[in-house]
DNA sequence: ATTGACCTTTACGGAAACGTCAACTATTCG
DNA sequence: CGAATAGTTGACGTTTCCGTAAAGGTCAAT
């Protein structure tokens, strides 16, 4: 048992809504690295728990460099001290980033819903 | 009295922390339209509202076509019946996106802040 | 009149994140 | 075995959003 499941790059790209371009760019880019049987890819379940995070940072407006950057935080748990520090601080920059992100989700929603409730006020 | 303030584009970037080229390039693109004093533009009230606009629709991920679309919308208030619906479907549709987009948000941010804790809480 | 600050237009440049061929290879199905 | 299907690696193209000169106009102050 313990068969450890692998996917095709087909596979993720069914499971994921992605072309087979873009998850040979993550791999250029060093945010996924599948097996490889022959010149094959092979996805593990890892590799698609990191595409999952990938494409969430996407949808949230990181850039692929942020991502990179806290997927290898996530990676090395092994971190002197002040490595550690720093990596507290570039997440803690990023929650804040994301939380004010937030704000300003709030306040376009409202918004758009007033001018929403507005407009179909209006008699026909 | 009345005297509607105008404001220069160096007062806009310095307002706003924009260069005076984006505002040029979304002119150019037709987000704003500033008047004129022979070439100088001059920012009205109205204008600096929808840079507050556009600058917070980009910082929420929509692009400038996007915005510029729901600026639009916004202008035209003598919509007739079939105009309206669409003007509230595309509205509608954005809202849904950025609620699925506050979704995302908090997981990552959750995702992250457990992460930190994680990190902290290793001993040196 | 000259300097300096601020403004203008036009135009080329550039990173990010892929899309889109092209030209092969490897596997599988009938 | 031969065609179809899925996968591979370049290499170049595309869109978005401006940055960055280049080359000069305007106006107040010295």
């Amino acid at each position: 048992m313990l068969a450890a499941k692998q996917y095709s790059i087909g596979d993720m790209c069914d499971a994921f809504g992605v072309t087979a371009r873009a998850l040979r760019f993550y791999e250029d880019e060093q945010l996924i690295s599948p097996e490889r049987r022959g010149t094959t890819r092979l996805y593990s379940e890892r590799d698609r728990a990191r595409l999952a995070w990938i494409l969430r940072g996407k949808r949230v407006g990181l850039s692929l460099a942020d991502i990179k950057e806290l997927l290898d935080l996530y990676d090395v748990g092994d971190n002197r001290r002040t490595q550690r520090l720093k990596t507290v601080e570039r997440c803690q920059d990023q929650v804040d980033r994301l939380k004010q992100q937030r704000v300003d989700i709030d306040a376009t929603i409202n918004e758009l819903e007033g001018f929403i409730e507005l407009v179909k006020a209006q008699e026909s």
